[in-house]
DNA sequence: CTTGACCTTGAACTCAACTCTAAGGTTTAT
DNA sequence: ATAAACCTTAGAGTTGAGTTCAAGGTCAAG
């Protein structure tokens, strides 16, 4: 059984992460010892392990929540909906991709046109697309 | 002189928001009306159109208080200081992106090889990369 | 003269995912 | 026996960009 601070170490997290992600119902300390500290066993570490790794690949804790209901009663759940909670957040990132790509491809226009130079701001090239009805960055 | 709501609809934004970026220090109303109301002349309209559009690039409002400071006083500020803000911000975008990307190839490698089917999640292929510590994905 | 569409304020609330604080109890090493 | 390094709790604070609420004042039309 290990403590909090060593899972902590362990998945490079931190207590209060822990204790955060208890409250949202997502990894409860398996017992508590006599003094009242949190013990985790062997399938609490996997289960955080779990969770970060569904971090890592872009879920949020809302989704890991259904992922995790899900994992624990799997013959009840159907692949189907593991799946669809994927192909919504595929959708998502790509969606947030497009829109970083087009402010990406704004800045980008800016900054290149800008001399950047010492001088004064007074002809900068970058203020004065912001200012111009023509949008054409 | 414009009421508001009259400048909220031109910019589609909300009456909230006009009011929010006014606590922000982004943009005050020219005058206020014997009742009080706020009321905007035609270059309030045009900061707010610059600040739309600063938003439209991905700028966030703190850096938007920073253009809008040189904008104001271009004089004393140099063209190098506006550029360094919009790189700083396109650094920030890419970085963002790069991110986001990791996220989507892991979520297709996981949508693609997940059957999908209306079986149990038993043997689902997703939920089995995210417990296995071979993060393959 | 009243109805409806405006406008005012301050303050609280939202979302996400933590992070920090205060005030204390426990364990381990020396 | 005492200091360092743990652990506990409830609750507040953080960031960013607003939104919502309550309680009220104003303005134009019919």
């Amino acid at each position: 059984m290990y403590k909090i601070g060593h899972i902590a170490k362990q998945l490079n997290v931190s207590t209060d992460t822990l204790r955060y992600y208890e409250r949202q119902g997502l990894l409860q300390a398996s017992v508590r010892s006599p003094a009242g500290y949190r013990l985790y066993d062997d399938s609490a570490l996997e289960q955080m392990r779990f969770i970060v790794r569904a971090k890592a690949v872009g879920f949020s804790l809302k989704d890991i929540q259904e992922l995790l209901t899900i994992k624990i009663d799997k013959h009840n759940h159907s692949c189907e909906e593991v799946k669809s909670l994927t192909l919504q957040k595929l959708t998502q990132t790509r969606q947030r991709i497009e829109e970083l790509l087009k402010f990406e491809r704004s800045l980008s226009v800016l900054a290149e046109r800008c001399c950047g130079g010492e001088e004064s701001a007074d002809d900068c090239s970058i203020l004065t697309a912001l200012e111009d009805v023509d949008g054409s960055a």
